[in-house]
DNA sequence: GACATGACGACCA
DNA sequence: TTGGTCGCCATGT
């Protein structure tokens, strides 16, 4: 079983572990999730693998992960342009123009794990 | 096997 | 400050 692909399912997996580490009202960036995982550089490959994530199980927070300045860049690959904007209100995420407003406040860094401000 | 694309990030002009 | 460009590496064609 040990094939190249596993090695590269492995990322993924990785990816989504952390990524259901987010805690509801919080949200974090590929860049820090790339950071966490010692890709560090690779933030595409995260995005790439969120992107991946609504394929995977159980289902992965992905509405939770967004771009370094709060940007909801992937609300299209949830099949509605707002349907990720409600799941983050839902959370008590507000988001406004496609962003989130006081992400400096609601980021999440996946090395803290619970730890804020 | 090579080319083009991508839910990003950082740097330079 | 704003805009444009390069790098990163895996996926799909």
């Amino acid at each position: 079983m040990a094939s190249e692909t596993d090695k590269t399912a492995n990322f993924f997996e990785q990816v989504y572990q952390l990524v259901r580490q987010i805690p509801e009202g919080r949200v974090t960036s590929y860049g820090a999730i790339a950071r966490a995982l010692g890709t560090a550089g690779s933030s595409r490959m995260v995005g790439y693998a969120m992107r991946a994530a609504s394929r995977a199980n159980p289902p992965v927070p992905a509405h939770r992960v967004v771009n370094r300045v709060g940007l909801l860049s992937g609300k299209r690959a949830f099949g509605g342009p707002t349907l990720m904007q409600q799941l983050l209100a839902n959370e008590g995420v507000m988001v406004i123009d496609d962003q989130v407003v006081d992400f400096d406040r609601t980021f999440w860094d996946p090395q803290s794990l619970g730890d804020d401000e």
